[in-house]
DNA sequence: AGCCTTTGACCAGCG
DNA sequence: TCGCTGGTCAAAGGC
């Protein structure tokens, strides 16, 4: 349940570029405006591929990607025996068009989402473990009940270039920094400013094979909406109306800012289509990707074990109550209604979803 | 004034 | 049990 609101919606909802858009405009062209991610992955660590026939039946249970069977073209991924998903091969390609981001973004189930969250409204009960713990805690009992590994975490991991990064609507404050053992750059961790106990945190780190090239990591959910520019006021520093920055450096160390953003006015989200791809994507295209109409959805290849697209490790029911699954949510990630999901199925000749 | 980054210390998970 | 490691805290100073 909640810790499944893994869908469609929100990748859709996460590729465009500024607020949220009556649906009926979000799909206009605009050359300028570049997709924001270059590539993602998409990772669902310990949690199992659900059984879409129980599952989605289940009270309250909306289904999400995750309850389908993926397919790219028309081979199915299935987990192997370490319950992690191995694609097939050769490599297929299932081309998204933005008739499906139409469809998805008309859907009654989206517009009612859209709907609420132009209203502001809540999506979700707070969470406890990361990012709302009450001042009057101790720092002692504080850091106790913060610190901890997530094992079902839930994390989308993009392949950004500077460029954009600058486009990511959010706005964020470092929280750290840290030499990470193996990696020539450091890591940055950044947790979302734009409003107050939002869980959402990003990490970021540069790229070791692509010069300028970040390798963000997105983990937990917004809690409000997108800031728009009159919303500088939740924001509430001058730094953030600064155009100066694009990457702060410390220590010759480049890292992410929250000012560099740069706002798009409603209804600018691109029409573009998507190639999700086994391939590995030449690195000369990740930069270019942005000034073409064609995305690179890349998963990785499963070389190793940490190198999963998806990983499913534990046999925890998704109906499972746990505290522990209530760690962290992807970012903009939401549930989603069955009817929506099959609905895509009917596009793209039904190969993608069967 | 308030939010930001920096940075060393702290903490928990894991082998 | 212990050391390593990644993630987080929070003080200090900057903008
Ligand atoms: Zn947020």
């Amino acid at each position: 349940m909640a810790n499944v609101d893994w869908d469609l919606f929100s990748i859709v909802r996460s590729c465009k570029t500024s607020t949220l858009t009556p649906p009926s405009s979000i799909f206009e062209t605009s050359p300028h405006t570049p997709f924001y991610f270059d590539d993602f992955t998409l990772s669902h660590e310990n949690n199992p591929i659900p059984n879409i026939n129980t599952s989605i039946n289940e009270t309250n249970h909306y289904p999400t990607v995750l309850d389908f069977p993926i397919f790219v073209g028309q081979q199915q991924i299935t987990p192997n025996d370490n319950n992690q998903m191995v694609f097939p091969k050769p490599a297929a390609y299932v081309e998204i068009t933005t008739q499906h981001f139409d469809f998805a973004y008309n859907h009654p189930s989206v517009l009612h989402e859209l709907q609420r969250e132009r209203n502001q409204l809540p999506i979700q009960e707070p969470r406890t473990r990361f990012g709302i713990v009450p001042n009057t805690l101790s720092h002692h009992s504080k850091r106790k009940s913060w610190k901890r590994k997530n094992k079902n975490t839930k994390t989308l991991e993009c392949h950004l270039s500077v460029e954009k990064i600058k486009e990511d609507p959010w706005t964020w404050r470092k929280y750290g920094e840290k030499i990470i053992k193996g990696s020539s750059h450091p890591r940055s961790y950044y947790k979302c400013s734009s409003f107050n106990d939002c869980p959402a945190k990003k990490l970021v780190e540069k790229s070791k094979n692509k010069d300028n090239t970040y390798v963000v990591t997105y983990k937990g959910q917004h809690n409000h909406k997108e800031p728009k520019c009159n919303d500088r006021s939740i924001i509430g520093t001058s730094r953030n109306n600064s155009s100066k920055r694009v990457l702060s450096t410390a220590k010759g160390v480049e890292s992410s800012s929250t000012q560099s953003k740069v706002l798009y006015p409603e209804n600018e989200l691109t029409k573009k289509h998507l190639l999700v791809s086994q391939e590995d994507v030449p690195s000369s295209n990740v930069g270019n990707l942005s000034s073409s109409d064609v995305m690179m959805l890349q998963f990785d290849e499963p070389k190793s074990s940490d190198a999963q697209v998806f990983t499913s490790e534990s046999t925890k029911s998704v109906g499972s109550c746990d505290d522990d699954d209530y760690d962290i949510l992807i970012p903009n990630m939401r549930a989603m209604s069955e009817d929506i999901l099959l609905d895509f199925n009917h596009l793209n000749g039904g190969r993608l979803f069967s």
